[in-house]
DNA sequence: GCAATCATACTAACATGCTAGAATTATCGA
DNA sequence: TCGATAATTCTAGCATGTTAGTATGATTGC
């Protein structure tokens, strides 16, 4: 199977893509399946890039073993693609993924929303707020990375708060794709700014324990984000799944 | 860690509890990860369990390693508990994971049955119906596991509907410790005929394209199912998590 | 008889050797 | 020059050796 890993390519070879396994915890597996994940989602491996494993381990200080059942997990998530007897390679965008991952989260969000529409507590609403303000300190300083982060974080606190531990897992797994190709739009400073207001309306329609609101704003919160998504499959054809 | 099996167990040690690895397909490590779930989930490998990789792999006829590979898939799922350098072992259940396994297959099916509304043709629907009716033959003929099977392949349909192609995957991998907390209660002939009807309506708001509907058979229908899974915890609590 | 200590027998985790098959490159023939 | 074929060099997959840490059972000291 060809994989066009154009030859001619600046040769950005040699590994410093892979941060140290000291960053993270666990065992060795582990820590390189972190490690890759890492690598992977923010870009430094490209979609459609072999994964070699020989320079994984050299660059880790590792053995094949530990690689090896980190490249079963990233298979298992869908970010890379195992060739029997050929090789391993970064997954390449899928628009359909994507809308899956998207469908996904918003899936377990609103249900999420709706049973916590019963349940809340004002210490919860405040801590959602309190996100909220950093949020829009972070816009106003143009901070647009802490603003992601805060963003996951956001999301996180809201199915945290049913009580339910592996939901936040699961959510996440899906919205993997979608956030490996967020990493491709430049952060606008006017879209980020709606974001941050939607994030502001969904969490009010919640405190208001209004799931029917709640939902809406879910529903365009994500359809914007789609929105900015779809044309990068026309822009960057070479890192998407000929489909 | 002390994990208690029984040392006076009636030793059903030598294991004929695994299906033969030709059962299924794919490479080694997926096959036998394939026989040791079945295992686990039909209840063959109790929870608590110690598992044994010698035995295992004498059993199967493989090396450690895809047995290892296995294990870890299984560890991800939460089937099993690995304990580092000291053992691996069938998880116990836990109402609390059953809850969510329920909430995320709900959530899930929620959003499908509402996407559907929009998009499910004729035929669709003629299919639903279709395993509806096979369905009612089975609970009149007392073929539960038939039934059971039916029940699964009915869920599989809807969400297979809206034409995402991992969702069913996520959705089933969060409903197995529903699936196998199952096992313990008798199929009740008078509790499966309910079953019956709630599944007819559920496809029937589905077919008429009222996901609001939908939604509150869906919500009765697992709450039935929790009803009955809920007493467990009392009746078999060495199986439960001590929590 | 009982508690503390030590030896033994397990385990998961990791390292590494080997094999079959795929992709690439080199060689050869026209 | 070009196309087919053969040799080489990759890979994933599997088997197995090694190590460090845990639990268990025996032994000892009281």
């Amino acid at each position: 199977m060809m994989q066009e890993n154009s030859p001619s390519d600046p040769a950005q070879g040699s590994e410093f893509r892979l941060r140290s396994l000291d960053a993270y915890e666990g065992n060795l597996a582990r820590r390189t399946y972190a490690a890759l994940r890492e690598a992977i989602l923010t870009l430094r491996y490209k979609p459609g890039e072999a994964l070699r494993k020989q320079d994984i381990c050299a660059t880790l200080g590792v053995s094949r073993s530990p690689v090896a059942e980190a490249i079963t997990r990233l298979s298992n998530e869908g970010l890379v693609d195992v060739v029997p007897q050929s090789g391993t390679f970064v997954a390449r965008f899928s628009m359909e993924e994507i809308r899956e991952g998207a469908f996904l989260r918003e899936s377990i969000e609103l249900a999420c929303a709706e049973l916590l529409a019963e349940i809340i507590t004002d210490e919860q609403i405040t801590e959602l707020r309190r996100n909220l303000r950093l949020q829009k300190v972070m816009v106003e300083e143009g901070d647009f990375a802490e603003f992601y982060r805060l963003d996951g974080e956001m999301h996180d606190l809201i199915i945290g708060f049913t009580g339910f531990k592996q939901l936040s897992t699961i959510a996440k797994t899906g919205w993997l794709h979608v956030d490996r190709a967020r990493q491709l739009i430049l952060p606008m400073p006017g879209r980020v700014a709606e974001t941050l207001q939607e994030h502001c309306d969904l969490v009010d329609a919640i405190a208001a324990r209004d799931p029917q609101t709640a939902r809406k704003a879910m529903r365009v919160h994500l359809g914007q984000l789609m929105k900015s998504l779809i044309p990068l499959e026309k822009t960057h054809p070479e890192l998407f799944d000929p489909s």
